[in-house]
DNA sequence: ACTCTAATCGGAGTCAATTCCGTTTACAAG
DNA sequence: CTTGTAAACGGAATTGACTCCGATTAGAGT
């Protein structure tokens, strides 16, 4: 019902006091054939032919193996994604800006959320499985917790006044996968329109000015 | 993969031109007994407990027959929420302002979104239901379609200047039941403090003034 | 009333997610 | 090396969404 907190769960999440148990040597071995099995299969038929079934096959091990190692399917799906979004999470927590500290509150948020839509423009379908847990289950996961409280510290910094709780979910709310791939595949909208839109509604929230330099875009 | 287009499907869009082929009595029938059951099972089990099968059984039909009715899960779901659906176009299209015609545009998109707001909050789990069908499902739907194009007219004629259409889903992407739920339930905001949020955006995006009278809340 | 045809039915069948639980195994302690 | 135990394993069983298709039947036409 709420994140998957078993095994290593916290891998994407800020790093806690106690450390986890310790994985043990067949549980590591069988989670790398998993994770390998599944970029193969993502690969070589697509997303949609991540079934859990075929993966514990195709990996050599049995179906309840994948779920204990990851909980369900939006937890392989977050596990698949889990590197990519480590080097993000280190980009805007202390990279270079824009994205990292050094620049502007404003424009790290704005760079954050462009960086935000490059993700999703290479790997829109993973994150679009990753956050069909449930309704709500986006929100629960360890990846949306520290982009929020990354994006509400921002928006205090950056002078955008009352409410920045709310404001941190709305504006991810506007990078979701789902969002995402009706702009750019069923609108037909290009990158750089959806990140034109952003800024549009950032200007309008944020005092300063948005425009400007950025990381590489638009 | 689209929205369903089976037997009297335009229920909640806007009316076609031909008339569809009217449907059959026995049909018609199912079609009632399904939606009492249905509304039955949600009222005393929960939205969860609403499978097509339990359903199927409570009518007294076949599962053959709910799926030719509603086409999926997602489909039966906005059926039982086709009658509030048209009563609030029928509110929004031609109703009294500031919902309806004859209040400023930026008055109606905010009773608009308000308006959204408040059926969010007595049917959430069935809104939630009903945008499961896949993770782009929700923006595909009649009822998503109709509710765009309104909110792009009065964004063109609010002064919204560029990109009505990105502000259109971008409004909409605010009022989903997932991050409804999300907001009243996980984080424990009140309603008015998620329709302040919302305004604070609106204020940032419109050109007049939004703040002032509207409908009764807030 | 009879016939024809398309719309409807029903429910067994298929597929994939998720759960359960008895068995096996890594590895830390003795 | 032996033992004890928590953790891991596998895969059958359950569950529920969705598909298929042969059998029925409403209702227009005659």
């Amino acid at each position: 019902m709420t994140a998957w907190d078993g095994p290593l769960a916290g891998h994407t999440t800020l790093p806690v006091v106690g450390q986890a148990p310790a994985e043990r040597a067949d549980a590591a071995r069988n989670r790398r054939a998993l994770l390998a099995a599944a970029h193969v299969l993502m690969v070589q038929c697509g997303v949609q032919a991540l079934s859990m079934d075929r993966v514990a096959a195709e990996a050599g091990v049995g179906v309840g193996t994948v779920y204990r190692r990851f909980g369900d399917r939006a937890g392989l799906a977050y596990a698949l994604l889990d590197e990519e979004e480590r080097d993000f999470q280190e980009a805007f927590l202390c990279g270079p800006p824009p994205l990292g500290p050094g620049a502007p509150a404003a424009a790290r948020i704005r760079a954050f959320l462009h960086t935000y839509l490059d993700r999703l423009e290479s790997e829109a379908e993973l994150h679009a499985l990753a956050e069909t847990r449930s309704p709500t289950a986006r929100h629960g996961s360890g990846a949306y917790r520290t982009a929020r409280t990354h994006l509400v510290t921002l928006l205090t910094q950056a002078g955008a006044g009352a409410d920045g709780a709310y404001l941190a979910d709305a504006l991810l709310a506007l990078v979701s996968a789902g969002l995402f791939l009706h702009q750019r595949r069923e609108l037909g909208y290009t990158a750089d329109r959806v990140k034109a839109g952003l800024d549009r509604l950032l200007a309008g929230v944020l005092p300063e000015a948005v425009g400007a330099r950025d990381h590489g875009d638009s």
